[in-house]
DNA sequence: CCAGACTTTGACAATCATTATCAATTGTAC
DNA sequence: GTACAATTGATAATGATTGTCAAAGTCTGG
């Protein structure tokens, strides 16, 4: 069965209180500045366990890095994430979602999964850069 | 200047002479069963270089890994891949471009890149699991 | 054909994120 | 409370990738 500490409380709720998408060791230093004295091979599991429930969404950052999110939409979804500051935005698109199942189903695959991320840089981090 | 070297060359053609994506660690090992010396760091840095030149595209595997291929198709395009063994199709689709191009600017967003990719099981690796 | 200048190579060490270990601790059900 | 299985966390192990740097290779005049 599944227990309840307060170490797998305190992830789910540093992740709550995260804007945009973050690392598991960045959650961890956050956690240990906050006073929090919660292990690393915690924080993996923890948010491990909180992808799988489909409680936070998880990418790999473009360096290879794994992050993750609470994310306030429920279902499926998307997002356009800021290169520089990680502001993210939440999106959804259902064209893509039938694109994906059609072109696997047409070149006869089954059981499709994809991964569509697009980054860029926000509105504040484009002015900033070009000024 | 850039130099001609047969490593260099030997890279250039394992990469074509593979049919899917293929891993550093994978396209070295292959190299030395075929006989050849070269050294798994000149392996990743020869990789790295044709993926810069666009003579490789390259993609995250969903354990994380880097792995590259030689594509037939010149621009721009994405993969639908066969997570069970390899066989890559080449997509393009100009719906998806566009889609990304403007859910970023209407985000306000600059500067956007994507990643796309559909992974799944192809019709025999299909075939093989239902038998 | 050289020589010199500059690149590239490769064995090896160093990084760095992530996972495995495993004894000690802690939730939970009865 | 007791018993027992799940969880924790310090630490070691893993594994891909990158850094180092002396030795070897490549290219370009002369
Ligand atoms: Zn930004
Ligand atoms: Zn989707
Ligand atoms: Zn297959
Ligand atoms: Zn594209």
């Amino acid at each position: 069965m599944k227990r309840n500490t307060w170490q797998r409380e305190a992830v789910r709720e540093a992740l709550g209180t995260t804007d945009g998408f973050v690392s598991a060791q960045g959650l961890h230093a956050a956690l240990r500045d906050g006073g929090s004295p919660i292990g690393l091979a915690t924080v993996y599991r923890a948010l491990s366990d909180l992808a799988d429930g489909g409680e936070a969404d998880s990418l790999q950052s473009m360096e290879g890095e794994a992050l993750y999110r609470a994310c306030s939409t429920d279902g499926h979804h998307h997002h356009l994430i800021c290169r520089n500051c990680g502001l993210t935005v939440e999106i959804e698109a259902d064209a893509v979602e039938t694109w994906a199942t059609q072109v696997a189903s047409a070149n006869g695959f089954s059981q499709p999964q994809h991964i569509v991320d697009v980054f860029g840089l926000c509105a504040a981090c484009t002015r900033a850069t070009t000024a």
